[in-house]
DNA sequence: GCCAAAGTTGACGAGCCGTCACCAATCTGG
DNA sequence: CCAGATTGGTGACGGCTCGTCAACTTTGGC
């Protein structure tokens, strides 16, 4: 009977605790891979940072590294709303390309400002390049919504998977050099990432006077 | 008056011994990075693998990571004696692109086929990423490339550095695209990359018939 | 209220870490 | 060619982490 109650209240505190104690782990492992960096962490560093007992640990996550991978699961999480909208909103390639290199931008921005504000010396999560089946999915996103736009302006891409890894690289590598500039220029950057992918060097050059 | 002798001839015993240890640990941790992958691999495994004591492995390296970079940089040496090549024959901003790309994709394949040859279950070395002093040196090289190239041509580049960037963005992902395809396509990788940085996605669409 | 199921606890053996006192091999000056 | 100095190899050691597991506590169902 007191399950019937529960279903119109919320999940028994069993759900709870469960739910509460993944939470208590991912928020510490937050810190600790901020403070320490990943690779010095430790399991214990870890439990140690919540009142949860060493074994307890291995009931939620196989390893440190299984932490990593959710908590990075989790970044990409945040992201993909934001290239859904994109993908809803813009109509030509050129549109597309440009909010979905603001849209990575920003979020890198965003991510990269929180971590400073928590002072981490190690850079955290940021650039970090898991190879998750979440982050397969976001790949995957990209590129057939790069074939669905170019279908749209009725035009045919060569390659669209080497098409989607390079868009890719360029937002990975042309970001993380956002990031060291001061000030964190994100529509430089964004103009930047758009101009090469849509007309190459060329769009980016001057002849020189004389 | 030994020394003078040895001068004409070889280094002493010291020397040799210990440059026969350096290179004995770095063979080893080559096998044991290829057979468990860079993680699981201990400073263990690799002396286990020599007939060094373990005390031995802290004479030459600080820790597991730096057997790692050295591996690593050992790597960019051989690659850039071909990036020199390239500098030095390339006259035209097309060229040089087309011939960086090239001797990377090249350079990739071919670690990559030994890598396979040598049976390695973890991709070992291959595609990693590692932020050593000689990687930047590189990174510096290309940059520096690029512009001398385009101002050999005339031209301005509006951002040279977020160029260089780009460039080994599409590089290391189309590279790592390239090599999951069968047959590996280097031509095709190379064609792709070049066209992209200099004319943008503009040179590899057709208009659809109809 | 009672029992089964689920989940937590902390101690345990195994194994790795980096260090260090000891010892052997090498070098050097006479 | 020798003796003393130096360099570098050795393996055992304390300290720590690992993942497991039997004992225990809490929760849920009846």
């Amino acid at each position: 009977m007191v399950a019937a109650i529960r279903q119109a209240d919320r999940p028994g505190k069993r759900a709870r605790t469960k739910a509460a104690n993944r939470q208590a782990i991912l928020e510490a492992a937050r810190h600790v891979f901020a403070r320490l960096g990943g690779d010095a962490a430790t399991v214990r560093d870890i439990i140690r940072e919540t009142d949860l007992a060493a074994g307890t640990f291995y009931n939620y996550f196989k390893s440190k590294e299984e932490v990593f991978e959710a908590l990075a699961d989790e970044g990409v999480q945040r992201f993909r709303p934001r290239l859904k909208t994109v993908r809803e909103q813009a109509s030509t390639f050129e549109a597309y390309m440009e909010a979905a290199f603001r849209a990575y931008f920003e979020f890198l921005k965003a991510e990269n400002d929180e971590a400073i504000a928590h002072g981490a010396p190690h850079a955290g999560l940021i650039g970090v390049r898991v190879d998750t089946p979440e982050m397969h999915a976001v790949y995957d996103e990209i590129r057939t919504d790069i074939e669905s736009v170019a279908k749209a302006a009725n035009l045919s891409l060569a390659d669209p998977e080497y098409m989607t890894a390079a868009a890719i690289g360029i937002a990975r590598e042309v970001g993380d050099h956002m990031l060291q500039r001061r000030p964190v220029d994100v529509d430089g950057a964004v103009a930047f990432a758009t101009r090469l992918m849509l007309q190459g060097v060329g769009a980016l050059t001057m002849k020189k006077p004389g």
